[in-house]
DNA sequence: ATGCCATCCAATGGATGA
């Protein structure tokens, strides 16, 4: 089974990439984040077209995130627990099957937090509190769970062309840095890194300064396994083609292979 | 680098992103 994370920067604007790189990779789950559009307005019918079954947790103008899923879908959640206020859609998750046992993939969108320190770095630390709380509780079933998205958090050195770019950007930050080790010590596995231990490689790189031309990019886009799922890793993979496209979205898909 | 580019909604510019 391949789960896939991409950061499409707007579905609509994207469309015919997004289906043009589904038909070519045939990804058994594909976590979607920003599509900028609201539930009503997903093109949801042309990705049934192609097989899947779609949880969307829409957004106008901002965020939004869905989830495709060859085959049936259950245990629909969309939004992250832990704050009823949070209006922001950032969160799907469900239970999909076609691997050697079901898996639970949540598809995540985690906040940018800049600029820090502010209100919305407080707002993306909150968040990652909470995604940390369910993670300790998705831990205690010792089920196969993959939590992927655009983290907005670069994990280490490795992980970025120019370190000294991002000393003060909330990407960064050691309160960043920390939850997202705290998610890793509670026993998941970044699954790229794991069978790629002393690569450089990234999957976003700004459209501005001629990042991309100069490989001025950052590896943000993550898949957190639990125990259960990382004993079926086989493959992780950056589909960095995707970024020299013509008028492609930011970032590039990260492809997971869970036997 | 102080968003240089890109998207959205709306409207001849503002908010947001990383």
């Amino acid at each position: 089974m391949r789960i896939a994370t991409w950061n499409v920067n707007s579905i609509k604007a994207h469309f015919e990439q997004v289906t043009e790189w589904v038909k070519a990779e045939k990804p058994d789950v594909l976590c979607l984040q920003e599509i900028k559009c609201e539930d009503h307005n997903f093109p949801a019918a042309a990705f049934e077209e192609l097989g899947y079954s779609c949880a969307v947790h829409g957004q106008k103008t901002y965020n939004g995130v869905a989830l495709l899923a060859r085959g049936k879908i259950e245990n629909v959640v969309r939004g992250l627990p832990g704050d009823a206020s949070d209006e922001q859609a950032r969160f799907v998750m469900a239970t999909v099957f076609g691997a050697s046992r079901p898996v639970t993939v949540g598809g995540l969108y985690l906040p940018n937090g800049n600029p820090a320190p502010g209100p919305k770095y407080d707002y993306k630390l909150a968040w990652m509190k909470r995604l940390h709380a369910l993670a300790m509780d998705m831990l205690q079933n010792e089920e196969a769970f993959v939590l992927t998205g655009d983290y907005n958090v670069i994990p280490a050195v490795l992980d970025m062309k120019r370190p000294e770019a991002w000393v003060n950007d909330a990407l960064w930050l050691p309160p960043s840095r920390a939850a997202f080790q705290e998610l890793v010590s509670l026993g998941l596995t970044d699954a790229w890194r794991a069978l790629h231990p002393a690569e450089a490689a990234y999957s976003f790189w700004d459209y501005q300064a001629g990042a991309w031309p100069k490989n001025n990019g950052i590896r943000i886009d993550h898949h957190l396994l639990s125990p259960q799922a990382a004993d079926m890793l086989v493959a992780a993979e950056i589909h960095r083609d995707a970024r020299g496209h013509e008028k492609p979205s930011d970032h590039v898909p990260v492809v997971i292979e869970l036997k």
